[in-house]
DNA sequence: AATGCGGGGAT
DNA sequence: ATCCCAGCATT
């Protein structure tokens, strides 16, 4: 076995690396759409979605030029929403600052809008060969047992002292894979739970497996539940049997996207007054008027930080709606291939407009039968 | 320093 | 049910 660390954790790294997508390459670019689309995301998850951007956008120009709402269609189904917002204006600031050349310095690079310390640490050591940390949530948890750091991971200074020993642990030579090879070892085998010591190949620095720490560390405290929030949602059909889309508030929950006109309803709305509440948010929101009918399909969706218990209730348009950006019209065909958010698409096809969504994500097939 | 922000897979 | 994932911005 190789005597330090840093090299025994590459032997392992270059002997049992998967093979992604981003790894075929080096191009910053691509490294960069990698490490936003997995923030807080897993592998297997981000990848039909990395493959499908790069077709549409092959480099950071093509980005940079695209239209907003193109950029959300592609995101749509990954969650943060802000992460697409933010890549793109970052991409944009790229374009007209720095030439389209991603910039190598890090405090130039982490100054551009969803760039944090992880992903300029990743991107650069992984692009350009950097020597610096790039700590995720795998890489904390192996450093935390390598250094049997025993305070709540939750914390900043827990946090900051894993950045502090990955910074003394990443070597000049191949920073990138290091890095990549902390995180993955955290993935599979220095997993939450009974990690699996056998198979790690650093167990012999491992300062928590020494002390038997392996399987209470890291600590943490436990997040309080998510609350049930009731949601209210009109189906509104005009004339035609097409299907109204409200886009959502610029900030908050899904903001920017596009959904059924709905609001959160508060603890001082009784249930019998929900249609009411809900006439009186659609006139107010969008200008409408509409008579609220019996509800026509529930569904629940599961956020971090709250679950929407969604009743949609049927609509009757009184009075031609007003254009505007933030209204439009769907036929349920073209509701079907539509980037709705997850929980919206969901009540959609509980009222039976169109048909479940195949599993796969981002290929959002047409009519494969 | 704490909280808001998606969605899904593993246990 | 709970945890947690190649985190960041805002407060």
């Amino acid at each position: 076995m190789a005597d330090t660390l840093d090299r025994a954790l590459l032997e392992w790294y270059d002997s049992r690396r998967r093979d992604l997508p981003w790894r075929r390459q080096r191009d910053p670019y691509r490294i960069w759409v990698s490490e936003v689309m997995l923030q807080q995301t897993r592998v297997e998850t981000a990848i039909p979605y990395y493959l499908r951007w790069l077709e549409r956008f092959p480099d950071l120009l093509s980005l940079a030029r695209a239209p907003e709402e193109e950029v959300l269609a592609l995101w749509s189904g990954l969650g943060y929403y802000s992460r697409a917002r933010n890549l793109h204006a970052a991409v944009r600031e790229v374009a007209s600052r720095y030439g389209g050349e991603v910039p190598r310095d890090p405090d130039a690079f982490a100054a551009l809008p969803g760039v944090g310390e992880y992903t300029a640490g990743a991107v650069l050591s992984i692009a350009y060969g950097l020597r610096l940390p790039a700590v995720d949530g795998n890489a904390l948890r192996v450093l935390v047992r390598l250094g049997a750091l025993e305070g709540d991971i939750t914390r900043t200074a827990v946090r900051r002292e894993a950045v502090r020993l990955a910074a003394r642990l990443v070597p000049e030579d191949r920073p990138g894979d290091f890095n990549q090879a902390l995180m993955e070892l955290g993935g599979s085998v220095c997993v939450p739970r009974r990690p699996r010591c056998g198979d790690c190949p650093i167990t012999a620095w491992c300062e928590a497996r020494r002390r038997g720490l392996e399987g209470v560390l890291p600590r943490r405290t436990r997040r309080p539940a998510a609350p049930a929030v009731p949601l209210a949602a009109a189906l509104i059909r005009d004339g035609s049997g097409r299907v109204g889309l409200a886009r959502r508030p610029a900030v908050g929950l899904l903001a920017g996207m596009w959904g059924l006109p709905a609001f959160e309803v508060g603890a001082e709305t009784p249930a019998g007054a929900v249609a009411a509440a809900l006439e009186r948010h659609l006139e107010e929101a969008h200008g409408l008027r509409v008579r609220v009918g019996p509800p026509v399909a529930r569904a629940r969706h599961v956020f971090s930080h709250r679950t929407w218990e969604m009743t949609a209730f049927a609509g009757d348009l009184l009075e031609a709606p007003p254009e505007g950006p933030g209204w439009r019209w769907l036929t349920p065909g073209e509701l079907e291939g539509f980037p709705l958010p997850r929980a919206f698409s969901r009540l959609v096809e509980a009222a039976g407009l169109v048909p479940a969504a195949p599993a796969g994500r981002p290929e959002r097939r047409r009519s494969t039968r």
